[in-house]
DNA sequence: TGTTATCTACCTACTGGTAGGTATAATTAT
DNA sequence: ATAATTATACCTACCAGTAGGTAGATAACA
């Protein structure tokens, strides 16, 4: 998911790079020197290409939605089960997650809040929308075939979901141990069968 | 919880608004300066209580951790009823949100983690494990005396449960909506009885 | 008088951001 | 076709301001 070329260009390379340095620092944790340094670049450089750092922020942030966003339809036309569905989604935390030290960006981005302007805002609040909606669905549709509980509130449900996904995400990082991050997932997914 | 009386010490100043701006804006979102001005000195009297800024971080930390250690022990002194210690377990988190613009302490430094030497770090792992073992303590409890479902795994719910309220703080106050985090409680309480 | 707490004054390193220049490539005008 | 122009993508050098942190003087107090 977040692999690069050996062709890619410096936009790219610093989309990329900014992504990994907002994951394990979060968006106050890094500077342009940071991303200058291991782009080989200078730092006016990244201000030729991102004018100033919510700038930088929101295309970080911009393209890790698209690609989102994609992953969730590739998942709609591509699997037919619900509940595959919903584990494949939690896959997307889990790949994110990659080597234990990289947690959601939006996450991050959203704990910063402060210091960061209402457009970098907009996105996150647009990345968990979206996430939300589609889990209600598939929650919605689980319900209607039988799968999940019929009492099942599925937008609450599906929020909390992805809340707990969220919050495992740091504490499993916090103790370095990815196991709280997939037992979450597996936990939300049994207790939701009826 | 965070109240501060008027005849405050320093060294209290300094903790209350470092707590604060932990909680706003993050280890890496606040400085020396920031607290200063707020307490009305100069910066290398913070130095003089705190020599480095983990040392201060660990120390609010530290009093955070007391007061919710403390917290847990009036809750299970004082009130019966299982279920509502679980439902005085999540006010903790509410009040700590606050007027929605406080997230958790720890989960905050724990985003932060790169710029955090261990010491600080201990002091997240070991709130969430407290949190976490009281928690669990709980679910048995209810388990035993079937007011929560025998097949709960109490553990991997405990955990789930406080990684959600931990998330749900997050977006709670990135929506600007405190009802993400009273819903996901009681959505939780709601999962677990039988 | 010694201890505790605070100050002034300063340090080095770094922050996001800007000004102005340069080499190269693409476009347009003659 | 060639010359003039313009856009792209970088650079060096610099800005004011801030970061965490220190040394040493000074005040308050027991």
């Amino acid at each position: 998911m977040n692999a690069q070329s050996a062709t890619a260009s410096t936009v790219e390379k610093i989309l990329g790079s900014a992504l990994l340095m907002v994951q394990q620092r979060g968006f106050s944790g890094f500077s342009f020197r940071d991303i200058a340094r291991e782009v080989g670049i200078k730092t006016a450089s990244i201000h030729y290409h991102f004018p100033t750092k919510p700038d930088l922020a929101q295309a970080v942030l911009a393209q890790v939605r698209a690609e989102f966003t994609s992953e969730l339809d590739r998942i709609d036309t591509e699997i037919v089960d619900t509940n595959t569905q919903l584990e494949s989604f939690i896959a997307i935390f889990q790949n994110t997650f990659a080597d234990g030290d990289r947690l959601c960006p939006f996450c991050m981005v959203a704990c910063a809040q402060d210091g960061v302007p209402d457009f970098v805002r907009a996105e996150v609040q647009s990345f968990w929308s979206t996430g939300e909606q589609w889990v209600t669905k598939k929650l919605e549709q689980g319900r209607a075939t039988g799968t999940y509980r019929r009492d099942l509130d599925s937008a609450t449900a599906g929020r909390a979901f992805i809340a707990m996904l969220e919050g495992a995400m740091v504490t499993a990082r916090a103790f370095e141990d990815r196991s709280r991050l997939d037992l979450a997932g597996e936990w939300f997914l049994s207790e939701i069968k009826r």
